[in-house]
DNA sequence: TGATTTTTTGAGCAAATAATCTAAAATTAA
DNA sequence: TTAATTTTAGATTATTTGCTCAAAAAATCA
């Protein structure tokens, strides 16, 4: 067992907690005592455990990764029909766009942010989390390709980052507080992409 | 002439260094002392003439909406071919999405950051300007399938809030430092979703 | 038990922040 | 000139910020 005083948080319940608030206020707008009286964790267990602010943020980060990103990787890679796994992605991109507390894109907070200064910029964890969803939407189109469910000449590079940028337009969007019709248009025109690309479905 | 004792500065010199910083940085990482370093100020001129940080941010706003947003509506309204004003207008996207100086998008920022806490929100500004070129959008839109150029069952409010989702996408994807071959996948979507509807050019 | 390790507690610090006070400087109108 | 008006100047203030110091509390191991 570990050896000292046990901690009397539960590190991940801290770690949605914070990813929550920097993701309704951006990393700025929360000061380190909105994080203590938020999480419930004293000024100095904070810094203990996790270094200082930007230490909790990259965190809080990875966190979100893992529990916000990862879970559509797994969705799109363990659907045997690959075209639905597509159009499920596509569907829940309106969750991003709430306001609630479910609602809005950690990520697009801190791409939106930016912070290229440092070496280790919080911003990176995005960026990576990202960039393996890219990887799985492409793989899993190219897996409808291969099923003949999308068309053989189908840009799967192009048609996966556009989906993928798109969602991250459906969150600014809705964070906005733009109307809700240009969210629906948005999932709506992922999903004519699609059937643009099936095969044996072409229109006109 | 006016009464007293003449400006030292020109005030939309003032606005665009302001909202340059802004967009670059983020409200909240922009401090006052900042603002009057960038901008030539002195304090108190920047206090007599915004009365805030806040009043400054709102006008930088504006100021942006009409320098940056505005123009892209007069090029949808001035081009007589309706199509390639839209086309050119989604050609453009890659501007926002640079590093430099004329890179980014104040409302990406400003609406990614929020702040529906206050009734007067900086916010607004973003989203009525966005609100103004999206009807401009639409209207283009309409004009192209009077004109013959899209078909005439096109979605045209869907296609419009796909076009300017997909703007915003770009925006984000472009300062979250993610790959350019993205931001060139999802102009290539934008411009093939108006050859999707232009009438007489069906693939397949 | 006593020594060791780790976490918690509570007070407090230096620096940065947005904003203000008072008064001088520069212009126009009478 | 004189008075009125507006902008600039420099110093300052109260608050908030992220962060730290020193010591007590709670666990394990000898």
């Amino acid at each position: 067992m570990s050896r000292g005083r046990p901690p009397k948080f539960d590190e991940n319940q801290v770690l949605d907690t914070a990813a929550a608030l920097f993701k309704r206020d951006g990393y700025d707008a929360v000061s380190v005592a909105d994080l203590c009286r938020e999480t419930g964790l004293a000024m100095q267990s904070l810094y203990h455990r996790f270094g200082d602010k930007a230490g909790l943020y990259r965190e809080a980060l990875d966190r979100y990764g893992r529990t916000a990103n990862d879970p559509q990787i797994t969705a799109l890679e363990a659907d045997d029909d690959a075209l639905a796994a597509v159009r499920g992605f596509v569907r829940q991109w309106k969750r991003h766009a709430g306001a609630g507390p479910d609602g809005g894109c950690l990520f697009t907070q801190a791409m939106a942010r930016g912070d290229r200064t440092q070496p280790e910029a919080p911003d990176a964890t995005a960026r990576a989390y990202t960039a393996r969803l890219r990887k799985a939407l492409a793989a899993t189109l190219r897996r409808a390709v291969g099923a003949g469910q999308l068309a053989a000449d189908t840009d799967v590079p192009g048609v996966a980052d556009a989906l993928l940028t798109l969602a991250f337009g459906v969150a600014v969007v809705g964070r906005g507080g733009m109307p809700a019709s240009m969210i629906d248009h948005a999932v709506a025109a992922g999903l004519a992409l699609l059937d643009r690309h099936a095969s044996g479905a072409g229109r006109g």
